[in-house]
RNA sequence: GCCCUCUUCGUCUAGCGGUUAGGACGCUGCCCUUUCAAGGCAGAGAUCACGGGUUCGAAUCCCGUAGAGGGCGCCA
């Protein structure tokens, strides 16, 4: 059987980086197993309708890289892809539950309550109490005659219990009396989820039914349903959460949580993607480093843990550093070039920069702030900045080798990284001195700062020999 | 409240009856070096949540307990 999995997002205006991995996931398997990977969009809360958020969410895939095969974009055999437009299907099945006894009809009218759910208070909520199911014929034709407002609700045998098999949680099994008759259509004619997700399954072929373990419990209510059709099981994936920093589910008030965010402050899809594969999964082996085919490769639904883990975004850095490394020097430029400031692209030899500094960066977005020295210098640094204790560096140390330095450099004819490194080499050795002595001043000097994000002789030939003077001339009048 | 699930270094994890409990991030130190970083090496860090069993032997199997997470919506 060819394995069809899908992604099933609600628009909601951004990417949670949840949803991210149960779709990455989703992906994996179906590539793995040359399936097919589909995008159905779950729209069936008219409330909740975000302008524009399908559009995210074909962004997110499209940028991640995680192409679907059919979706309400593409077509394909078994759309409409999009739930708000299969309305006559829901309704056609419900239809069908009802007059087969396993759904009634509810004329309750809970919607006033249901509004906003106290989330402070963790207040028993007890399910509904079945009224409704009790009704007789000739009630419901009174109801239905009066014009009354309905929902169709799941008829669930409150006898014995109702059991699934999950691929990564095992055997789970639920006393009946524990689930809910739960609404199947709402008064809007619009499906609960809990409806429309085994109807869209079933019906589009779904093999491989992967989701956040928050559905464990109301999953064997969906058993009763396929098993009300008599339809097929498909497999049950189950996936762990991703938890934020406090040890709750992953939350807006803790930080970033959507791929959009990520995306911003400069980490690459390719390492958003390795990093929250990881968070979950494993390989069996020591392999961290990803790219999208390997995860492809590599990937095996067995190899899903049970556990929830903690997002640590200091790992995530981790890996986008080595995946900047990683990416060819073209690329990296490309990608640079937006984040440099613009004096520098214009004055510099930016594609040289880059080559320079592609090893240090961990996110685009430090880029600015790494070179903005190169730019135009703060000469308000300390000039304790060329004291170091390991260089054997004075004030006075300093003062003489940076005015050497600049008769030295001042006389070179030509002026790129080979021929600087040699001078200032070829000066040390003439004075009987190593190296760190003579750098650190001239790093310092240039740079004005402690910390930069490569040599001294890179950083001269980019700001080219008037203005390497004139850093050293400033430096100068310090000491 | 009821139900379901989870529990190995701070974090992500390996482990599936016999291991000095392995790796990665982070942290510390050393080396290299043109600073920092990167890279290389080393180190600290886990009585495997706790308590009982089963077994010659348990992180691994069983039963409890605790803690944590999730569900109990005309949200998904």
């Amino acid at each position: 059987m060819t394995v069809r999995t899908r992604f099933a997002p609600s628009p909601t205006g951004y990417m949670h980086i949840g949803n991210l991995r149960t779709a990455l996931y989703a992906y994996l398997h179906a590539r793995k197993n040359k399936g097919t990977f589909i995008l159905r969009i779950e729209d069936t809360d008219q409330a909740r309708l975000v302008e524009d958020s399908v559009k995210v969410i074909y962004e997110s895939l499209a940028v991640t890289g995680l192409e679907h095969d059919e979706g309400p974009d593409k077509g394909g055999p078994v759309g409409p892809y999009t739930q708000s437009e299969r309305r006559g299907l829901y309704k056609e099945y419900a239809l069908k539950l009802l007059a087969e006894g396993h759904a009634y009809r509810c004329f309750c009218d809970k919607t006033e309550k249901a509004e906003e759910p106290d989330e402070e208070h963790d207040a028993p909520i007890l399910g509904y109490d079945g009224r409704c199911g009790r009704l007789s014929p000739e009630e419901i034709a009174a109801n239905l005659a009066k014009g009354l407002p309905y929902v169709i609700r799941q008829r669930i045998d409150k006898e014995g219990s109702t059991s699934f098999r999950d691929f990564i949680y095992g055997d789970i099994v639920v006393e009946n009396k524990q689930l809910d008759d739960q609404i199947l259509l709402k008064r809007d004619g619009y499906p609960t989820y809990n409806f429309a997700n085994v109807v869209d399954d079933h019906l589009m072929g779904i093999t491989h039914v992967m989701r956040g373990c928050e559905y464990i419990s109301s999953t064997p209510k969906y058993i009763l349903l396929y098993k009300a059709f008599g339809w097929e099981i498909p497999e049950h994936i189950h996936l762990p959460h991703i938890l934020g920093p406090s040890g709750k589910k992953l939350s807006k008030r803790e930080g970033s949580v959507a791929l959009g965010d990520f995306l911003k402050k400069g980490y690459l899809p390719e390492a958003i993607l390795n990093y929250i594969a990881l968070l979950g999964w494993n390989p069996g082996t020591e392999q961290e480093f990803f790219t999208k085919a390997d995860l492809i490769e590599k990937f095996d639904i067995a190899r899903i843990g049970k556990a929830p883990a903690m997002f640590d975004e200091v790992k995530l850095l981790w890996l986008n550093a080595q995946h900047i490394k990683a990416l060819p020097p073209g690329r990296a430029h490309e990608l640079f070039l937006g984040f440099y400031p613009a004096a520098i692209s214009g004055a510099f030899d930016a594609a040289k920069l880059t080559g320079y500094i592609q090893g240090k960066v961990e996110k685009l977005e430090d880029i600015p702030r790494m070179t903005a020295f190169l730019a135009g210098l703060d000469e308000k640094y300390s000039p304790e900045l060329f004291v170091h204790a390991k260089n054997k560096t004075t004030l006075e140390s300093s003062r003489a080798v940076l005015a050497d330095l600049q008769a030295v450099l001042g006389a070179l004819p030509a002026w790129e990284y080979a021929g600087i490194l040699a001078a200032v080499k070829g000066y040390a050795e003439a004075k009987g001195a190593k190296l760190g002595p003579v750098m650190w001043p001239l790093r310092i000097a240039i740079s004005g700062l402690a910390v930069t994000p490569t040599g001294a002789a890179e950083i001269a030939e980019l700001l080219g020999k008037p203005e390497t003077l004139r850093r050293i001339s400033v430096a100068l009048a310090k000491l």
